[in-house]
DNA sequence: GCATTAGTTGAACAACTGTTCAACTAATGC
DNA sequence: GCATTAGTTGAACAGTTGTTCAACTAATGC
């Protein structure tokens, strides 16, 4: 792993940092795992993904639920598919939208916790 | 409750839609959850936390580590502060920063378990 | 006191994000 | 076939966000 630029200041715990580099991961895996949680970080996707969590819902359940249009709505369930956070099926007209495993429901969980303290 | 404005869709399963909303939260606390998963939602807070699991640092040492200004780490570690996910001490010159809990790590590490499936 | 270094902070600017709007596709029923 | 409704999608625009820069505070050592 080459050296990194340099940054403002001179004394630094260098075999401290040295340690902790050894264990950290490549940058892309941070940007990745960024991406996932940026998911989590809308009002109106916890909305959605809390509510899946009771029962799948077709576009227009959602988007009345939430007072929100269908389109609003469907943008925010294409990132939510794009992140594998939830999985729908068509059936005649409606897609009906379920969450896609259980660390969502997990993730959420724990976050309410946090905020709970 | 209110009854929500109304979406753009005739068609609903209102028995359904009127179930899951009998469980949602307020509004309020989905923006919340939300504000604290857009803490997680960058790729050099997420370095700064996974940096952080493995031991306190300064700020200059995080600095050194990612490559960036003291500037740049201390804002985001005023981001980290805020959410309660950081706490820090000041010994002279120095801040060191650590994990206010470990509700942190659970939280990383559940973000890695779903980006390796 | 002064000089130096660690750290913080606000403003500014570029990059990104969420909703709206309009146009579209997909399935149903006539 | 056509009309209707569910759902998707891209562009546009406002609002937000992260880094940089410059100015600042805090602690140390002289």
């Amino acid at each position: 792993m080459e050296k990194q630029p340099i940054c403002d200041c001179d004394v630094i715990h260098e075999d401290v940092v040295d340690k902790v580099r050894e264990n950290m991961s490549e940058k892309d895996e941070y940007i990745d795992l960024a991406a996932l949680f940026k998911i989590f970080g809308d009002g109106t996707r916890v909305q959605i993904l809390h509510a899946l969590e009771q029962s799948e819902m077709c576009v227009c359940d959602i988007a009345y639920l939430l007072g929100l249009t269908k389109s609003a709505v469907s943008h925010q369930l294409k990132a939510l598919r794009l992140s594998n956070l939830v999985k729908f099926r068509r059936e005649g007209q409606n897609v009906y939208y379920s969450l896609a495993d259980n660390h969502v429901k997990t993730i959420l969980d724990i976050g309410f916790e946090h905020l709970r303290e």
